[in-house]
DNA sequence: TGTACATCAGTGAACGCGCGTTCACTGATGTAC
DNA sequence: TGTACATCAGTGAACGCGCGTTCACTGATGTAC
């Protein structure tokens, strides 16, 4: 491991100041609120300056898209990881509550995340953190591997994607065909109630949304035994 | 039922040209697109002269909120309507099924409605439509109550707010304590894949997501059953 | 250890843009006699 | 039917703001001899 310069250590900790602010404002005002001129403003720097670290505000985005689902899905594993094995329907339940707890933490992010809220932002073609969520598909196909049934009406090979195909088989080599589909389900499932509660949905009429959440993925488990 | 006049004809006919345009500007660029100034330039107006018809930006966004909400309420209440009953289950997977080709119409709205994509967007502190969110409920809470059975294993009273408690007392008078939080639970359900694909968090994944959602909804009414 | 040069982070000013909102006003449309 | 007045929709210009991005530049930090 080459030590770094003096310089480069700098300019990494200018790095890290960018995006740390940009995280803040995103915080404290909305996605809306990520703009140069303002981290600049905030590190007490001229708003050109920005560009010696970063090409582009699109660009700044992305990698905050990067980071934060890398982080969450990071948050997931760990989770997950960092409990005795006590069985597949308690790794579900534990993995889907910490996702839930990582989002009522960071609601801002799971909106840059899920939502499109920077108006604007163009992300890249293959969207801004691909393998991020491949990663939090990936481990939540092997929670799933153990729970997965076949039975045969849930849906064809080719509805899904090669790529997610392959992506799975990488974890699992014998998946089944409808497998996928399965995943994207519970996926579904578990992301509907954080959705709805993150954007206010539910804000006025539950008092205690963890205790819904939970009593839902118990519901949840119990189909699946 | 009075004659409306020249000018107020004429006046209503403008104000229905700049929600309808404020709509298209968001179908087309995003709902970060609806600028007072975009509006009145594509209607061949000054900016000023929009404030003859709405005091202030936030108040067309809440406008614009309210009518695309009571939009999709409607067409879910007639889906279900205009369909010969065919049994409960089959109403909830025609409602459902109506709401993700509502959201798939209209992704921008659908975002409108449930993000909070419209940066610097203040809504009225009861939110911005909450007569079309509580109908919306309401009409779910209708097609869910012949499913509910009680099974004491799924919350208390003191976990839901009042207001919606009452709300769904006046759809159903012997409503259990649980069946609020059922309810919600469901339309969570419902909500997290459409939410997903609006997203684009299923589009290179999935080649079909309807026959996704299908599925979906054939197992929840599975395990309602 | 000291000097000459190269690197490069950050400045400051500007460009051109779009935004919400206000306000004195013009001029057409309607109303009253 | 014609005139005098009131209404009111829309103008046009301005205010003050924030934005992303570019660019010639300064001045401090590093490197080579």
């Amino acid at each position: 491991v080459r030590t770094q310069s003096r310089r480069e250590r700098l300019r990494a900790e200018a790095t890290e100041e960018i995006k740390a602010i940009a995280l803040r404002l995103m915080a404290e005002d909305g996605p809306g609120a990520i703009s140069l001129r303002a981290i600049a403003r905030e590190m007490g720097m001229t708003a050109g300056a920005i560009y010696g670290y970063f090409p582009t505000r699109d660009d700044l985005i992305t990698t905050l898209i990067r980071e934060l689902y890398t982080a969450l899905v990071g948050r997931l594993e760990s989770a997950v990881v960092g409990r005795p094995y006590d069985g597949p329907a308690e790794r579900i339940v534990t993995w889907a509550e910490a996702l839930r707890e990582w989002a009522v933490a960071n609601p801002q992010g799971f909106q840059l995340i899920y939502d499109a809220p920077v108006p604007g932002y163009r992300p890249p073609p293959e969207g801004p953190a691909p393998e991020a969520e491949r990663r939090l598909c990936a481990g939540l196909s092997s929670l799933l591997t153990p729970l997965w049934r076949p039975d045969g009406e849930q849906g064809e090979w080719e509805d899904f994607d090669r790529g997610l195909a392959d992506q799975v088989r990488a974890v699992r080599t014998d998946v089944e065909p409808a497998f996928v589909g399965f995943v994207l389900r519970i996926w579904g499932r578990v992301h509907g109630l954080v959705s709805l509660e993150i954007h206010g949905h539910l804000g006025r009429q539950v008092r205690d949304p963890a205790k819904l959440y939970r009593a839902d993925l118990r519901d949840l488990v119990k189909g699946l035994a």
